[in-house]
RNA sequence: GGCCCCGUGGUGCAACGGUUAGCACGCCAGGUUUUCAACCUGGAAACGCGGGUUCGACUCCCGCCGGGGCUACCA
C-alpha cells in the first residue's frame, strides 16, 4: 500500500561549476518524481563552497534548465556559502567537544604517513601545537560505518580506511562532505537521492552528522550515467547540457520521459509514460542499480511521438518560440515568423507528423514563408525525362482551379488524374511538382503543401522552374 | 595501490531456481506510399568468464575478468 508522506523532504543540490547536464538533469528529475509522488517537499541548494570554480552564470544556467524542464521546486535556491554561520557553529561544536582537531599537516604528510602504515589504513593525525591547520574529523580505527541505502541495502564501510577526514580548510571555510551533512540535518532533509559517486563520501556524511548528534536522512545513490564510450558523462559526450537538449529541438515532456527510463523502469513493459504517470508510478528504491547510456537515437524517437501527439495549438506554439529564436528561420524579407501567422498554423498541421524534433520543422515549412531553396542535387535528380512535361500539365490543371476554392481536395482532384494522363508514375508528376514549390524533394504531402502555398505562388514558382528548364534544353 | 559499487542483445528496461530469456530504441529485409517521416510484417542480435550449491541456474555462493566511483585544505 502507497500511502502519502508528506513529511518527504528531498533536495537535488548541485555545484554550479558548469551547466547542467543530463546526468544532473536525471538525479534532480528523481527527487521531484519522489516529491509529488508523496507529496512533498522539492528543495533546490547550491553547493557552491567551491568559490573557485562557483560562478553565477553557472546557477542562473541550472535554473533556467530546471524551470525549462518544468521541475519546480518548493524551498529555494539556498546557496550553501550563505550558511557559512551554521557551517561555523557546527563546526566549533566538534572542536570544542575534540571530535575534530586542527592539524597542520600537509598532503605530502599524509601520504608519507600512509607510506608508513599501510595502505589500506586511513590517516590519522594530531592536533597541532599551534591551533592554526586544517580542521579534521576524527575516525576510529574500530568498526565500520554502515550505510542503508534505498537502492542497494546494506554497505558496509571499514572505518579504518578512511583518514581522518578534512572538515574545514585552515580560514575555516568548510568543506562539502561537512557542509553537505549539516545542511541536509538542518533542513530536516528526509530522503537524499543523489548519483552513485556519492556513495563513498556517505560514510563521511554519516561520521559527521554522527559526531554532531543529528539523525541521518535515508540514502538512495542511482547509478551514474555513462557515455557511449562507457566512461563518466561529461561535457564530451554531444548533446549533454539541458540547454543542448533545448536547442537540439527537443520537448522538454520528451525528456522527462526519457531520463525517467534510464535506471528506472515502470515494471512493466511501458514505454511511453506522460509525467503525470511517472509522479504516480516512481519510486526511488525501483531504481536500478547498474549505470546506463545516454542513447539520443531512443530519445529522437521518443521527441517524435510527443511531436505528433501534440495538440495544434500547443505545436505552432512550440514551433513559433523556436522560430523566433533561430536566426535563419525568417521570411524572405527577414522577418520573424508571428505565432498567430494564419500560413504557420496551416503548414504546421501538415507538416506535424514529419518531424521528430522542433528544429526539423523549418526545413519542412520553410517553402510557405520564403523562396524555393537551393538544393541542386534534389533539382538534377527530379528535373530530368518528362518532368517539363509533367510541369506544364500541372501548371495547366492548377490553374484552372478557382482561387476561392483552393482546397486540399480540389487540388488533388486536380492533379490526380495526371500520372495517368501522362502515363508515367505518380512519383515523375509529383516530385518535380514538389522541387518547383519547394526547391528540394523533402516536404509535407504533395496536395497539402500545393494548397497552402496558394494558387498564386504555385503557379509563379512552377513558371520559374519551367523557364529554367527551357533555358537549359538545348533548342531540339 | 586501498575501500566501495556495478556486469542480460549495440542501447534502455524486464523476467525467473525450471519460459522458445520478454518489451522498446536502433539495425537488416519486405510491405504501404507522391518525397521524407510515420505506419505494418518478418529477421539478426544478450544472460562477461570459471568454479561450486541444486534434480535444475541468467537467477544463490566464491574466485577471476571487465567497467565505474571515492581515496583533495574539489564538489
Amino acid at each position: 500500500m502507497s500511502i502519502s508522506n508528506n513529511d518527504l523532504r528531498v533536495r537535488f543540490a548541485p555545484s554550479p561549476t558548469g551547466a547542467l547536464h543530463i546526468g544532473g538533469a536525471r538525479t534532480a528529475l528523481y527527487n521531484w518524481l519522489a516529491a509529488r509522488h508523496a507529496g512533498g517537499a522539492f528543495i533546490l541548494r547550491i553547493e557552491d563552497t567551491d568559490l573557485e570554480r562557483s560562478t553565477t552564470e553557472n546557477v542562473a544556467q541550472i535554473l533556467d534548465a530546471l524551470r525549462w524542464l518544468g521541475l519546480d521546486w518548493d524551498e529555494g535556491p539556498i546557496s550553501q556559502v550563505g550558511r557559512a554561520e551554521n557551517h561555523a557553529v557546527a563546526l566549533e561544536k566538534l572542536l570544542e567537544s575534540g571530535a575534530a582537531y586542527r592539524d597542520s599537516a600537509t598532503a605530502d604528510d599524509v601520504k608519507a604517513w600512509k607510506a608508513e602504515h599501510g595502505n589500506d589504513r586511513g590517516y590519522r593525525g594530531s592536533p597541532s601545537t599551534d591551533g592554526t591547520g586544517a580542521v579534521r574529523l576524527r575516525v576510529p580505527d574500530e568498526g565500520d560505518t554502515v550505510v542503508e541505502d534505498l537502492i542497494r541495502g546494506e554497505i558496509r564501510f571499514p572505518n579504518r580506511s578512511y583518514d581522518d577526514f578534512v572538515i574545514a580548510r585552515g580560514d575555516g571555510s568548510v568543506l562539502y562532505n561537512f557542509a553537505v551533512a549539516v545542511d541536509d540535518a538542518e533542513m530536516d532533509i528526509t530522503e537524499v537521492i543523489r548519483g552513485d559517486d556519492h556513495l563513498s563520501n556517505t560514510p563521511k556524511q554519516l561520521m559527521v552528522l554522527e559526531a554532531l548528534g543529528h539523525p541521518a536522512p535515508r540514502y538512495a545513490h542511482v547509478p551514474l550515467l555513462h557515455g557511449p564510450d562507457g566512461k563518466k558523462l561529461s561535457k564530451r559526450h554531444g548533446a549533454a547540457s539541458v540547454q543542448e537538449l533545448r536547442a537540439a529541438g527537443y520537448l522538454p515532456e520528451a525528456v522527462r520521459n526519457y531520463v525517467a527510463l534510464l535506471g528506472w523502469g515502470p515494471g512493466d513493459d511501458e514505454n511511453l509514460l506522460s509525467t503525470e504517470e511517472l509522479v504516480k508510478r516512481f519510486r526511488p528504491e525501483d531504481v536500478g542499480t547498474s549505470s546506463a547510456v545516454f542513447d539520443e537515437q531512443k530519445l529522437r524517437w521518443m521527441n517524435g511521438r510527443y511531436m505528433r501527439e501534440m495538440d495544434l495549438d500547443r505545436y505552432v506554439a512550440v514551433v513559433a518560440g523556436h522560430l523566433a529564436s533561430d536566426p535563419l528561420a525568417r521570411t524572405a524579407s527577414g522577418e520573424v515568423i508571428a505565432a498567430d501567422d494564419e500560413r504557420l498554423r496551416a503548414v504546421c498541421e501538415i507538416a506535424q507528423e514529419k518531424a521528430q524534433t522542433v528544429n526539423e520543422v523549418w526545413p519542412l515549412i520553410r517553402f510557405v514563408f520564403n523562396e524555393p531553396i537551393e538544393d541542386e542535387k534534389a533539382w538534377r535528380k527530379v528535373m530530368k525525362g518528362r518532368a517539363g512535361e509533367a510541369l506544364a500539365a500541372a501548371r495547366k490543371a492548377i490553374a484552372g482551379i478557382d482561387a476561392d476554392g483552393f482546397t486540399v481536395e480540389a487540388v488533388e482532384a486536380a492533379l490526380t488524374p495526371l500520372p495517368e494522363q501522362l502515363e508515367i508514375g505518380a512519383g515523375k508528376v509529383y516530385q518535380p511538382i514538389r522541387v518547383a514549390i519547394t526547391g528540394t524533394n523533402i516536404s509535407p504531402g504533395i496536395f497539402e503543401s500545393v494548397s497552402v502555398l496558394g494558387r498564386e505562388q504555385t503557379l509563379a514558382r512552377i513558371d520559374t522552374a519551367l523557364a529554367r528548364l527551357a533555358a537549359a534544353e538545348p533548342t531540339a
